[in-house]
DNA sequence: AATGAATGAGGATTCATTCAT
DNA sequence: AATGAATGAATCCTCATTCAT
């Protein structure tokens, strides 16, 4: 029976969390390539070998770490996003939350910055971060067609602006760049969206 | 005598422009840590014992590639910036050029992405990216004090977005994401800041 | 109570053989050292740690396995040989009933053939060879006696030619060299080993 | 530039030998799974790191191993068939040269009973067999054409017989279950397979 | 009897770096 | 300058065996 097929018992899953838990820590801190799997396992307190009864490897490991946290992220902004009608409304409480909880889970966000050979991780971290662009992009739609945002503007170009300004804002928050409070920085940052979609 | 105080003669600035631009291609292709020196001399068509005649080690060819990247860039901004006289004008300009300058050499700037483990190439990415903070800020500066950018808004925030923007639009582009013409997005992204930092 | 002493009910014995069964298959196909013991536990449906209720260890189930192997085919040849009074008739027969025989349960003595590195293997391989070569010698012997064998050939020497001939043609059927029938198989190597022994 | 298309120097083919001597040593003595790759290099005096310069893993190395032995052993029988004309005469020459030879180099041919779990392993020593046999099937129809042997049985199982005879008696010596001299062997082992074949 | 989680020693393999030539 | 052989620390992963329930 494989890893992947193991029917695990609450006991069991409370064990692989610890095991994750550890891992985001240790990644996020030193790094994927640098953390060895000996040392995940002391953080986390069990036997080298118990590593393998819960995970295939290091990278599969990796890769449910970032599937869970992008659920997470995901269920925020979902929340955010279906409050209000104003679409421009929408975008800015969806970037308050999303600055918000990203910080707030540094050490997981930290991990989508690693190291990104493996084909098998960039196809997740790709998946992840269209999701809610393809989100954005709606919202924009939307708004243009309300003539809140000036048509001639690509949608999709500014939907990745979006996504791509929340991920880098807090990447200079993480890397200890910005040093004011995460309140005023994601209200800035909602600014700044808001600005650069063009709304008006 | 040690690598970093070696005299080189023509051929050997030659031979190590090899080696430089093997591992560039290489790195930018398989990540940073995947790629093996072995891999980056039999690309470079050089016998592995070579490399540390030239090189204190990888993670020093690693340094030397990215600095000498940067200051390819640092030139290309510098020669847009020095044009002309409105701060606004500049920044565009600078962006644009920057967008152009990042696509055409976009093996050289995937090197940015590749994992931040060691605290040396983290040292070097930071360095290289506040220096253009710093311009962009100084500007921005400028700017407000002449009226053209509100005053409310923190000058150095909004050069970490000018720089996040450039990077994350390119790096967009890089990995496959948008499909239309370089000309067309450096415009793009050029609106995009010049809208974000609250020009008018 | 070590396993060894174990009383086992009838539903014991059962799943024992099972496991016994399962671990036969596995050996056979993949080899002693290739097969997990997670292997035959997945393959007899029953869980890895029951394993060790069974069983000392890995090495003591294989030896179990090849005594129980052992005792068969000493039965089956025993009931060969009795039959007769003419000792070159009964080696004859004993070679046609062993040939049946292994080849019937191919899987059970394809296992003598797994590698031979722990001692304890090699004791128990050595004991059960040694038992049918014994009795070959004996018969010949009683043979030569009778002056139906050259008394200038070793008996000694021809018991285990007997042995050595008898398995490696088993051998070659087992891995597939052989295609006639095991019928006419069996009726070759009492031929061969009968003119090998120099009878008359 | 992978390990098999390495092109050696003279000091490289020494140091590989070594490490090839090294390991049949280890092998026959102790086994093949029981030999630690660290244990062979020790005995050869190179680094552990040393071994994977020459060869690409513990499989291959076993590999090689086989086929150089299978090459020597071919060209000693190839000289012993040659010469003369009888065909019995040759096959004798031919067993007596092999009992010889095989006996003279147990450790290497006691290779040939470590573990045959491996796919590649058993296509090597299925090849190397049957290239004897082959030979040995070509004297019997010869023979068999020339009156010498009866024309009723199969050349191709008396060949693998011979064959199979060969490797068992050598197989008994290798195990200590023989005392007599070598030369002793040899000449039975002529006797014991011109007699199983028929021969008059 | 039975389960499946937990342990940890052990071994193969990689690869940056050094060295003799 | 150049080569390619040599080194050995580092690390992943396997799997027989034990243990708590």
């Amino acid at each position: 029976m494989s890893v992947s097929e193991r029917q695990l018992t609450d006991q069991g899953k409370e064990r692989k969390q610890q095991i994750l838990d550890a891992a985001a820590a240790l990644f996020s801190e030193r790094g994927y390539s640098t953390t060895r799997i000996a040392d995940i396992c002391e953080a986390a307190g069990v036997a080298k070998g118990l590593f393998y009864w819960y995970f295939q490897n290091k990278e599969s490991l990796y890769a449910e770490l970032v599937r869970s946290m992008r659920q997470a992220l995901r269920r925020a902004q979902g929340a955010a996003m279906a409050e209000g009608t104003d679409p421009i409304d929408r975008i800015r409480r969806a970037t308050i939350v999303s600055v918000h909880f990203m910080t707030e889970h540094r050490a997981y966000f930290a991990l989508l910055e690693v190291e990104r050979d493996d084909e098998i991780i960039v196809e997740v971290l790709r998946e992840s971060s269209s999701l809610y662009a393809n989100d954005a992009a709606n919202l924009i739609h939307e708004a243009q067609a309300a003539g809140a945002i000036p048509e001639d503007l690509d949608p999709d170009l500014l939907a990745l602006g979006v996504l791509g300004a929340v991920s880098h804002f807090t990447h200079f928050h993480r890397t200890g760049r910005l040093d004011g409070s995460v309140e005023d920085l994601a209200v800035f940052v909602a600014g700044w969206v808001t600005r650069a979609i063009g709304a008006h």
